[in-house]
DNA sequence: GGTTCGCAGTAAATCGTTTTAATGACTTTA
DNA sequence: TAAAGTCATTAAAACGATTTACTGCGAACC
């Protein structure tokens, strides 16, 4: 209840500066934002005011005024953040890490939106000026409010059904990247291991997977599963896979879970990697370079692909008609262990 | 420039909704609050009032009145961050993700603050109510400028030099679990492998072992290395270690990037896991899962953990003068085939 | 020499909410 | 029946910045 008497003094406000400085509040307000103006003179003594006062400027006020909140925020599509666990948790932060700083270079502060809230209330009770969505399903909930809303919004991942702009991320590109990686390093029997969800990064790797094994004259297999247990998953089903005579000299398997597990199930079948079977993953997360031998990746340069999607959103906030969507920085094959000659 | 005519129209504020349910907007600011009683007949016009208008708060306004930001930050300190990388990433950003969470269960959002950011400028131009610093150093940028400026904050990580409420990590404890677990499956000759820099956690470590190394008759070797390369660093230290004679039956690493170093030494080396060594480290993340096998570590309960946190970080907010520092939920082994009998 | 222009600065309105003090209307108490 | 309490409600005053319209004043232009 009582508390330390200069805790007590209130903070000095634009008033009290002007006061000291001997101009009018409009006066500091311009000094300040350097809208107007200001005689080098007075914006001097504006400056000693400000810092004898220890002047701090009360943001809500300004945000009022305005109607800017100074922040954006950052979300997961709920239902996939949820399955995906601490890998695709690795995927998220390491976007959002990177949005946070060139958030912060264009002072605005990033917000964390959990995945599980309820969409309705995150939204009421908090303000943000723009929002920027990793992935969302085309149903995603928080989509939809926030186009209801008018919120200015950008999306990272697919958008082929969706209007927002966007950083679109080419999922194509990825699959034949590491597709045809496989092949050229001597691989001509590779199974696909994939989830069977209609996300669009599950169809685009089918569908390019498809179309350059019959190209190549390849026997396609895919092993479709579901998200929710894709270690496990993954393991039981690429064991199974060996153990009724497939031979496979290779593995596509985006979803790193699952490449977790497919490396499991190869070890557990007796295969080396990468002297009889080469494997290859998308992200190249902390989960693709710790195995043994560790996975051959796509660099997805998560941090500038953070940085356009942000540097977008800010253009849309400010409105200047930012043309989108805007091409994702092209992904690198980043060539390790699982896919070298042994 | 021009916008869609609908977008134009403003968005309703309290006033709207009290000509509409035909009250004064101090009615509907009060329904809304349940600040003080409203009859319920007058409830319900206003809330259809301000479901037909589709109100919904201005925050600024609000925040400018009540003086809260609606938010919480939660920052990394700097240094450790940069040079801990991924690994420390996937740390931070678990307590985060779960922070974040337990914040909107209490109306607030939560702000992550890049490490990198020069803190007068972040604390300048963000507004919150309240901070969460993860592992400060003793002279952390952000904790000074925080206490300089009055804001509540709690710290998570060791506070023995801080004034701060805090949710305390016993890194003495952890230690001793790890190290009494190793002993306990039969390794007698253990190398700790440790961060040279004089952070709390490194020195309960050393300590820890020290003494537990005295108290049994064990030789005690300590492997102290910059935290900067960690994975290479631990690597070669650890095989140089085994060349010149040392012969390990285990090894304590507490950091995990050190962690997976150890490993490929040990492998290179010829020595196999858990046969020959048996392996520990502390935080039970992606890296000390995904390792062949899998490495012994702590459940630190960061779920929990940021849950505490946030919850003494609104009753500061609140000025309910919350005791503290609170102790962090206990550490639990975790064994895994990096301790197991072979 | 009168008019126009540009410059620095100011006073006052404004943003949308919460909160305070006042107002009736109706109950209870003496 | 008058005085004292409740109770739901209201009118108006904040909160602290930005922005708009206006004011002098000296320089520049015909």
């Amino acid at each position: 209840m009582a508390r330390a008497p200069d805790t007590l003094k209130k903070r000095a406000t634009v008033k009290d500066v002007a006061r000291v400085a001997g101009v009018s509040p409009g006066t500091v307000s311009n000094a300040l934002s350097g809208k107007r103006r200001v005689d080098s003179q007075t914006q001097a003594r504006i400056t000693e005011a400000i810092e004898q006062l220890g002047y701090v400027p009360n943001l809500a006020a300004r945000g009022m005024r305005t109607g800017r909140a100074g922040t954006v925020a950052i979300f997961s599509s709920m239902p996939v953040a949820v399955a995906g666990g601490q890998s695709r948790l690795g995927f998220l932060m390491e976007i959002a890490a990177s949005a946070a700083e060139s958030a912060m270079q264009n002072n605005l502060a990033l917000l964390l939106i959990p995945p599980i809230a309820d969409p309705a209330t995150a939204l009421g009770t908090i303000g943000f000026d723009g929002a920027i969505l990793v992935e969302p399903s085309a149903d995603d909930p928080y989509r939809e409010m926030l186009a209801a809303r008018g919120v200015p919004t950008v999306v990272i991942g697919p958008t082929a059904d969706m209007p927002d702009p966007a950083v679109t991320l080419d999922y194509r590109r990825m699959a034949a990247l590491l597709f045809d990686h496989l092949v050229e390093v001597g691989a001509r029997r590779i199974p696909l291991i994939v989830g069977q969800s209609a996300r669009a990064s599950n169809m685009a790797f089918r569908e390019v997977y498809l179309d350059r094994c019959a190209a190549l004259g390849l026997d396609p297999t895919v092993i479709a599963l579901p998200e929710a247990d894709a270690e496990l998953g993954a393991r039981r089903a690429l064991e199974a896979h060996v153990a009724q005579g497939g031979a496979p000299d290779g593995v596509l398997v985006p979803i790193d879970a699952m490449a977790t597990g497919a490396m499991a199930a190869l070890r557990a079948s007796g295969l080396s990697v990468p002297g009889d079977v080469k494997v290859a993953t998308r992200y190249d997360g902390l989960r693709a370079r710790s195995e043994t031998p560790p996975l051959t990746a796509l660099n997805l340069h998560l941090d500038q692909l953070a940085d356009l999607a942000t540097r977008l959103l800010v253009d849309r906030i400010e409105d200047r008609d930012a043309a989108s969507p805007v091409r994702a920085p092209d992904p690198e094959l980043i060539v390790r262990g699982a896919t070298r000659a042994p």
